[in-house]
DNA sequence: GCACACCTTCGAGCCGACTCGAAGTCAAGC
DNA sequence: GCTTGACTTCGAGTCGGCTCGAAGGTGTGC
């Protein structure tokens, strides 16, 4: 499987942009912004081949987990990898506690799409109860006045 | 639990933030927004109560959702329970499809924590096992010119 | 009755991430 | 050699979601 294809094609920015996906002027972006940087011919024209496509999952998961473009480059491009594990470890908790919640937010959705509320509130009591703590107002009484 | 306390209280925009964790300048622009209406005393001055602390957990688990103010208001306020059940049934894949992206992602974590790769993109290959076919770049080759 | 903390509105500014338009370059085909 | 289409850069605009500052109102304590 995989195997390597032969000539080692190179695609345009609108060829590269309709493969994955992503519009042109978003790859042009990310190339200025060096997220995603194109190889180039002689005249300037961006070149794109199978090592941009490897590139290109990495930044879209770390999208999905809510980087930054700064953050994107911090785990794409540091050269220490003892930095990048440090990194990786800080933001794994931050990764699984969004899972949690976005199960929870699963379940939500299942309910309302089958049960259809009279309004939406009337869901938070049982909401309540399945959040993690830190995904929910705090509830200790303010300092009374 | 929860039993219902004393007095109902009610927290002026400060006191909420502090307990909610919400800046009150976010508050005050959510309240102007439309998304969290604080109840008025007659001089103006917002109040919030139990009731707004239920509603914040949807506000905020919709942000989890990625949903926009737009959205927001529309699962949370539309009347029609048959238009939120149609929303939570198209949204519920979504999620689900970003459920799995962060799984994945929080194997890389894990992985990229532990082991150090001496670049990043070398995780790219076995990387591309696992995503799910739409969170990746489609591999189908362009029509070349 | 005055200070002071806390509240109000309103308009402007900021930030990240695009998105667009204008003006110019380049290569292939007729 | 001229058109055509895809490319280039650069600057400005847009959008969502805040965030700030100014100017003024409110209410409690001394």
């Amino acid at each position: 499987m995989h195997t390597v294809p032969p000539q080692h094609p190179q695609w345009t920015v609108a060829q590269f942009a309709e493969q994955s996906g992503i519009p042109a002027t978003t790859l042009r972006y990310w190339d200025d912004e060096g997220l995603l940087v194109a190889d180039r011919l002689v005249n300037g024209h961006r070149r794109y081949t199978y090592g941009h496509t490897a590139r290109l999952q990495m930044i879209q998961m770390c999208q999905a987990l809510g980087c930054t473009a700064d953050e994107i480059r911090l785990i794409l491009d540091t050269p220490d990898p003892a930095a990048r594990a440090r990194y990786a470890a800080e933001k794994l908790p931050e990764v699984l506690e969004k899972i949690e919640i976005l199960r929870v937010a699963a379940t939500v959705l299942r309910h309302v799409a089958e049960c259809a509320h009279p309004d939406a509130a009337s869901c938070g009591a049982w909401m309540r109860e399945q959040l993690p703590d830190d995904a929910r107002p705090a509830h200790r009484p303010p300092r009374r006045s």
